[in-house]
RNA sequence: GGGCGGUUAGCUCAGUUGGUCAGAGCGCCUCGUUUACACCGAGGAAGUCACUGGUUCGAGUCCAGUACCGCCCA
C-alpha cells in the first residue's frame, strides 16, 4: 500500500474517520484464527471467549457495549500477540423475556398467545427473531466488535437444540435429570412456573391477621372454649392447611400438641404439630401449614408426611379443593373469608406488617408457590465439581471478591427446576405412555417406543413444557464449538480461556455453564472468570426501560464515535466495579481521540523533504540520536512494559489510564514540543532531523498499536496514513504487538537529562506567569547548576529556549560569575541541582514590584522545602527507620534530604542578597 | 439474619503486593490566536484519603470496631 503524506483532516470526524473501516477488517479476513488474513503464530496457544449471547428481545444498550468492548480489547490484543484468536458471537432466544415482549406486541394486535395457538405463536416468533437479530448484528459492526461471524450460533439453532437434547438426555440416564411434583414458583401473568433465581422478593406492606381454630375433641366436635390462634398474612390459603405448628419448647402451647383443630369453611380437622422451624416470637407463636403454597410449609409438611392440598389453579383462582370459594380470585376469596371468620367470631387481631413478597423478575407479578409436576436437575454432584475446579485453581474468578458469592450459592445450591410452561424454547424431549412411563431420547424424531412397556409412538405424549432458557445457555461453551458433535473446533477451542460477563449472571449463567461443562466435557469450560460491574446512569441508577434513563449507544456512537464510546466505558474503571456514564467521560474520550488525531497529523506532515513520501518506515539512525529523541524511546518502552503489566492483570482500566498519560502528557506535551525545535532548524544535518522524525514515527507507531485495541476504528485509520516497516501487515488489527525488542530502549541518563529541562522549564513558565510578565516577550535567563544538569540543559538549549521563551539563555561556568551577572534583580527558580534567574525584558518598569514579588515567591518556597526537609531528616534520625527498612528506601530518602537541603541553600542565599 | 462492595479535591472516579501516593478527568480562577489540536496551550487554587482504635520504623493501602450508602443471598 502506498504510504502517500496523511491527508487527515483538520478535526477528527469519528463518522468519517470509522466509515469503511470495519469492511477493511471484513474484506480481510481477519476476525477468524483460521482467516485468510490472520497472522496468527502457529504453535501459539488458542486465545478464546465465546460471547456472552444478547437476547433477541430488542436491541443492544449500553452494557451490551461495555461486554462487547471489554471483550473486543482482550481479543484484539491477544490477536495482535499472535494467539489463534477466535471470539464467537451468539444470541439467546430468552424464552419468558422473548414471550413478553410478543405477548405485549399482540396485545396492541387484540390478538393473545391463546387466540394464536402454539403453531402460529411460533411463526411470528421467529419473525419478530428475525428481526431483532437483524439489529443486533448491526449494532455489534458499529461497536467495532471483531467477532468471527461465521461462526455466530444461535440458541434456537439445530445445533444447539442437538446439544439440549442430547445434554438432558444424558442428563436423565446419569440419573440427574428426574421429573416429580414439588413446590414450584409459578407466575400468573407469565402462566409457567420459574427458577428460584427468578422470584424477586420484595419488600411490601401487609396485613398479619389473628385467627382463632377451635380444638375438636376425638370425635371431632368442636371444644366450645378450647381454641389456638394463629397468625398469618395469608388467610385465604387456610382452604389448603393441613396442620398447625407450634415451637417444641414453647411452653404456652405444651398441651396442645397432638391435638387436633378444625379448619373452617372445608371443615378438615388437622393436626397441632411441633416444629422447631416455627418462630415463637412471630405473631401468636402458632402458625397454619399449608405445605402446597409456601416454601416453608412445604418442607414441614415433608418432615411430617402432612397431606399437600393445592387449592389454586393456573390462572391463580381458588379450585374445587376450596369448596365454596372456588373459582374467586385470591384477593376476593380472601376478602369473602375475613368478613366470615369476623362473622364468626374467630378473627381476632389485623395489624399492618411489612414482609416479603416474590415477584416475577419478567413480569413483575406476585409468585404464587404451588405443587406442580417438574423436571428438575439434581445439582448437587454438579455443584461439587464446579466447586473443586475453582478451589484447584483449574478455574479463576476474577476480581476475587466474587469467589465468595460463588462458594456460598454452590454449597447451598438447591436443586434446578428446567421446566417451563411456554412455547418459545426448546420443547422437553421426554414422553409419557398412558401407564405413566417416561422415556427420553436425544433422537429428534422422538422415541420408537415406550422404554418401559413398548408401546408404540402414537400411544406416547410428549412433555408439552420446554426448558429453561438458561438450560441451553449453560450448554453454550460447547454448543457454539459444535457440540454434541466432536468438531475440529471443539477439540482445539475448548475449553475458552475467558468467560467474560457482568457479575449480575454468576448464578444464571456461570455456575450451570460450570457445571454442564465440568459435566459433560470433563474440564471446566473456561481459565478464567472475569466479572464486570454495571454501568449505571450519571446519577448511579440502574438503567431500566421503565425508568427511561436508557442510553441507546448508537445514539452515543454517532455523536461521538464508537472509539470514544469504548474509551469512556472503559477508561479509569477498576474490574468488577459499578461505574456511571455521563457526558463528561464521553467528551474526554473524544477529546482524546482528538488529541491523537492532531498528533498524528502533525507528526505526520512534519516529514523532513529528504525523506520520500512513500519510504518504508526504519529505525532512527542511532548515532544521529539526541537526548530528546532518546527520552521519547525511553518514555515508549516504559509505556509498553505498563500497559503489558496491566493486561495481564486484567485492569483494562489501568491499560487506559496509562495510554492517555502517555500520549497525551508524554508524547504530545514534551515529545513533540522537544521535537519540534529540531525539525525546524535548518542549520541542522539532514540525517539528525530525519533520526528525529523517525523517532516520533516509531514512538506513534507504537503508541498506536498499544491503543488499538481500545480505539481501534480511530488508531487504524491512522496507522494506514503511517509508514509502516518492511515486515508489517497492510492493517493494524493483525500488526504485531509491541515485543521485547523496545525494552531496550529504556535510557536512564535520557530520562534524567530531560527531567531536568522540563522542570526547568516548568520552573521559568511559573515564575513568569506569577509575575504577569508578558507571555510572548523573549525574557533572558540566566542559569547555574551542578555540571550534570548544565549539560542536560546545554544539550537542549534550542528547546528550552522555546519553550520558556528564554532569550538569550546564558548558563554560566560557575555560581559566583552566575551572582555577579543576576545581582539587578528578577525572578528566581530554584530547582534540583539547579537556579536560574528570569531577567524582565527590555529593562522597563516595575522593579521593585517583581523583586517584591520575587521574595516573597522565594520565602514561600523556603518554607516548604524547609517542611519537607525536616521532614525528611527526622525521618532519617530514626534509627528504627534506618535499621529496618529496605536500604533501597533509605537511600532514597537520603537523596531527597541532600536535594532538600541544597534547595534550601539555595533559597536562602537568594534571599540573603 | 448472612455476605460483599463503597465512603479519597465542588462532581465522577483511579490508586496493582504498606515506603515521593495524596492523583486524573470535568468544573473553577488567571493568562494565551508561538504554523498538530480552542475537542487546545501555559499557570493556579482546592482533599484531616468517613470515623475510632490497633499492627508497623512507616498506613489511603493491613487488622478490629462504628456510622452511612449500595448490591447479593436467605
Amino acid at each position: 500500500m502506498p504510504h502517500q503524506s496523511p491527508g487527515l483532516a483538520r478535526v477528527y470526524d469519528p463518522a468519517v474517520v470509522e466509515n469503511g473501516i470495519y469492511e477493511r477488517w471484513l474484506a480481510a479476513d481477519v476476525f477468524a484464527p483460521d482467516g485468510a488474513g490472520s497472522r496468527a503464530r502457529p504453535g501459539a496457544p488458542p486465545f478464546v471467549i465465546v460471547q456472552p449471547p444478547p437476547n433477541v428481545t430488542g436491541a443492544l444498550h449500553l452494557g451490551h457495549a461495555f461486554t462487547a468492548d471489554t471483550e473486543d480489547v482482550m481479543v484484539r490484543h491477544a490477536r495482535m500477540t499472535g494467539r489463534p484468536t477466535l471470539w464467537l458471537p451468539g444470541l439467546d432466544h430468552a424464552s419468558i423475556a422473548a414471550q413478553v415482549v410478543l405477548d405485549r406486541l399482540l396485545e396492541g394486535e387484540g390478538e393473545t398467545r391463546a387466540s394464536l395457538g402454539r403453531e402460529r405463536y411460533l411463526e411470528r416468533m421467529w419473525a419478530f427473531v428475525n428481526e431483532t437479530r437483524a439489529t443486533i448484528l448491526r449494532q455489534s459492526r458499529r461497536f467495532g466488535s471483531s467477532l468471527d461471524w461465521p461462526r455466530l450460533r444461535f440458541t434456537m439453532d439445530e445445533v444447539s437444540a442437538a446439544a439440549v437434547r442430547t445434554a438432558f438426555s444424558r442428563l436423565y440416564r446419569d440419573g440427574l435429570a428426574y421429573r416429580t411434583e414439588a413446590l414450584a414458583n409459578w407466575c400468573v401473568g407469565c402462566q409457567t412456573t420459574v427458577s428460584d433465581l427468578e422470584v424477586v422478593p420484595t419488600p411490601e406492606q401487609g396485613t398479619l391477621w389473628t385467627i382463632r381454630y377451635h380444638i375438636v375433641d376425638a370425635a371431632g366436635v368442636p371444644q366450645p372454649d378450647r381454641s389456638i390462634a394463629i397468625a398469618t398474612t395469608r388467610p385465604e390459603t387456610l382452604l389448603g392447611d393441613t396442620a398447625v405448628a407450634v415451637h417444641p419448647d414453647d411452653p404456652r402451647f405444651a398441651g396442645l400438641v397432638g391435638s387436633r383443630v378444625l379448619i373452617p369453611f372445608v371443615e378438615r380437622i388437622v393436626p397441632v404439630i411441633a416444629d422447631s422451624a416455627v418462630r415463637p416470637e412471630f405473631g401468636t407463636g402458632a402458625v397454619k401449614i399449608t405445605p402446597a403454597h409456601d416454601p416453608d410449609d412445604y418442607a414441614t409438611g415433608r418432615r411430617h408426611e402432612l397431606p399437600m392440598i393445592n387449592v389454586l389453579d393456573d390462572a391463580g383462582r381458588i379450585n374445587a379443593n376450596g369448596d365454596g370459594y372456588a373459582g374467586l380470585d385470591l384477593l376476593e376469596a380472601r376478602r369473602w373469608i375475613l368478613a366470615e371468620l369476623d362473622a364468626r367470631g374467630d378473627l381476632l387481631a389485623a395489624v399492618p406488617h411489612e414482609m416479603l413478597i416474590g415477584r416475577c423478575q419478567r413480569s413483575n407479578d406476585i409468585i404464587e408457590p404451588r405443587l406442580k409436576t417438574q423436571w428438575f436437575i439434581r445439582t448437587k454432584p454438579l455443584a461439587e465439581r464446579a466447586l473443586a475446579a475453582t478451589r484447584s485453581g483449574q478455574t479463576r474468578i476474577l476480581p476475587e471478591r466474587f469467589d465468595g458469592v460463588w462458594e456460598h450459592w454452590l454449597t447451598e445450591i438447591r436443586d434446578w427446576n428446567v421446566s417451563r410452561q411456554l412455547w418459545w424454547g426448546h420443547r422437553i424431549p421426554a414422553w409419557y405412555c398412558p401407564d405413566g412411563h417416561i422415556t427420553v431420547t436425544d433422537d429428534p424424531a422422538g422415541p420408537a417406543a415406550c422404554e418401559v412397556c413398548a408401546r408404540p409412538p402414537a400411544d406416547l405424549r410428549q412433555d408439552e413444557d420446554i426448558f429453561d432458557t438458561w438450560f441451553s445457555s449453560g450448554l453454550w461453551p460447547m454448543s457454539t464449538l459444535g457440540w454434541p458433535a466432536e468438531t475440529a473446533d471443539l477439540a482445539r477451542y475448548y475449553p475458552g480461556s475467558v468467560l467474560e460477563t457482568g457479575y449480575d449472571i454468576i448464578f444464571f449463567w456461570v455456575a450451570r455453564m460450570m457445571m454442564l461443562g465440568i459435566h459433560f466435557m470433563d474440564r471446566p469450560p473456561f481459565e478464567t472468570v472475569y466479572l464486570h460491574g454495571m454501568v449505571r446512569d450519571p446519577i448511579g441508577k440502574k438503567m431500566s426501560k421503565t425508568a427511561g434513563n436508557v442510553v441507546n449507544p448508537l445514539e452515543a456512537i454517532d455523536e461521538i464515535g464508537a472509539d470514544s464510546l469504548r474509551f469512556a466505558l472503559i477508561n479509569g474503571n477498576a474490574p468488577g466495579n459499578d461505574q456511571r456514564l455521563s457526558q463528561g467521560r464521553l467528551e474526554t474520550a473524544r477529546n482524546f481521540g482528538n488529541k491523537l488525531w492532531n498528533a498524528a497529523r502533525f507528526v505526520l506532515g512534519a516529514r523532513p523533504v529528504t525523506i520520500p513520501a512513500d519510504a518504508p518506515r526504519q529505525a532512527p539512525d542511532p548515532d544521529e540520536l539526541g537526548s530528546a529523541e532518546r527520552w521519547i524511546r525511553s518514555r515508549t518502552a516504559a509505556t509498553v512494559a505498563a500497559v503489558d503489566r496491566a493486561l495481564a492483570d486484567f485492569a483494562l482500566g489501568e491499560a487506559c489510564r496509562i495510554l492517555y498519560e502517555a500520549i497525551w502528557s508524554e508524547l504530545c506535551d514534551w515529545g513533540l514540543e522537544l521535537a519540534k525545535v529540531r525539525l525546524a532548524d535548518p542549520a541542522l544535518p539532514a540525517a539528525t532531523r530525519e533520526a528525529t522524525w523517525w523517532t516520533l514515527v516509531e514512538a506513534l507507531d507504537v503508541n498506536l498499536r498499544l491503543l488499538h485495541p481500545f480505539m481501534p476504528f480511530l488508531t487504524e485509520a491512522i496507522w494506514t496514513a503511517t509508514p509502516h516497516a518492511p515486515d508489517d501487515p497492510e492493517l493494524l488489527i493483525v500488526a504485531d504487538w509491541p515485543g521485547p525488542e523496545v525494552a531496550g530502549r529504556r535510557d536512564a541518563a535520557a530520562e534524567a537529562g530531560v527531567d531536568v529541562v522540563i522542570d526547568l522549564v516548568r520552573g521559568i513558565r511559573n515564575a513568569r506567569s506569577e509575575a504577569h510578565l508578558e507571555p510572548a516577550a523573549w525574557l533572558p535567563v540566566d542559569l547555574a547548576a551542578d555540571s550534570a544538569v548544565a549539560l542536560a540543559v546545554e544539550a537542549l538549549r534550542p528547546a528550552v529556549e522555546r519553550l520558556a521563551r528564554a532569550r538569550p539563555l546564558t548558563i554560566h561556568p560557575n555560581r559566583s560569575a552566575f551572582l555577579g551577572a543576576t545581582r539587578n534583580g528578577g525572578l528566581s527558580v530554584i530547582g534540583t541541582g539547579l537556579e536560574a534567574m528570569v531577567g524582565r525584558a527590555g529593562g522597563g518598569g516595575g522593579t521593585a514590584d517583581v523583586a517584591a514579588l520575587d521574595r516573597e515567591r522565594l520565602r514561600r518556597e523556603l518554607a516548604a522545602a524547609q517542611t519537607l526537609l525536616e521532614a525528611a531528616r527526622a525521618r532519617l534520625a530514626n534509627t528504627a527507620f534506618t535499621s529496618k527498612a529496605p536500604p533501597s528506601v533509605v537511600e532514597g530518602a537520603r537523596t531527597r534530604e541532600s536535594e532538600l537541603a541544597g534547595q534550601v541553600h539555595r533559597l536562602e542565599e537568594r534571599l540573603a542578597v
